[in-house]
DNA sequence: TTATCATATTCACTATATTGAATATAATAT
DNA sequence: ATATTATATTCAATATAGTGAATATGATAA
């Protein structure tokens, strides 16, 4: 293939991949999603957004290649595929100016209590049942980007 | 305001940045830019889009605040505003596959055969008259991003 | 088997983005 | 002034994305 062409290709890759963030609610979620799967139910009870709506957005970002889910019962667990999005993420809050330097938040971790999920209910006996594999977040901290000028 | 809503709007801002990134002739621009400004005609001749259609993205790209313009008799020159914009271009690239490693081009540098623009001329002693405080690029060497783990 | 729970999909409508064609503007040269 | 050059804007047609409502699926419990 032409190199020309080429480059025109790696554009529309990375296209598509700013297509799948460019919605708030799709960063909403993945901002849940930061520190480990989670099921829609606790999306919804994290975000307030109808159930429909939020399994209309996880596939949006299931079909980008950006996240991917394991059943577990009655609940499906959506986790990211590739930590690196939150370099992407957290690059663009330096620009547009928002969690400069302080910690994104782990308040989505916590039990909610309008969430019917076994991660949310741990405490009150409800069977847990989880693939140790996937129950570990797949990044422990957060993701710091800095940049560094290279000589030529 | 109140925090949640606080958040909200952090995530359309962000969103918004990503739609201004979300398409490829945009990407392509922003790629013939990163190492300093170029006129409207430069970008004509480096990516052979029509005039008028590159006029039209760099209006977005004006738009979303990404690059702001100066003109220079006949020609208007273009450039970064914030040059962390390679931040997340370069960390997309990274999940994309492309650019991982090497170094992004400078071919956009040199002069083009087909632009009449002052400085793809400057050897047929056109005058220049170039403003040497916006004549240098913003990032002098490419950026390239690493992830770091911090504690908790 | 039937009911229930969590989640996914489809459909239809509206809103927004893309893009070609035509035209306008602003600086310069004659 | 007028013509020319570089660039911007507007308009219109089409394509794509966003979103609510209704419904389907698939696992589990009774």
């Amino acid at each position: 293939m032409k190199k020309e062409s080429l480059e025109k290709l790696n554009f529309e890759k990375q296209a598509r991949l700013f297509k799948a963030l460019m919605h708030p609610a799709r960063l909403a979620i993945l901002d849940v999603l930061r520190y480990g799967e989670h099921c829609v139910c606790h999306l919804e009870a994290a975000l307030g957004y109808r159930q429909a709506y939020i399994s209309q957005q996880l596939m949006l970002l299931r079909d980008a290649g950006i996240i991917e889910d394991r059943r577990n019962g009655w609940n499906i667990f959506y986790r990211v595929i590739n930590p690196g999005i939150y370099t992407v993420i957290d690059a663009a809050h330096q620009i547009t100016g928002t969690y400069c330097g302080s910690e994104p938040s782990r308040q989505y971790e916590k039990p909610l209590s309008n969430c019917p999920c076994p991660k949310c209910n741990a405490d009150k006996g409800i069977s847990l049942n989880l693939n140790k594999e996937h129950a570990c977040p797949p990044v422990e901290g957060s993701l710091k980007t800095i940049s560094i000028k290279m000589e030529n």
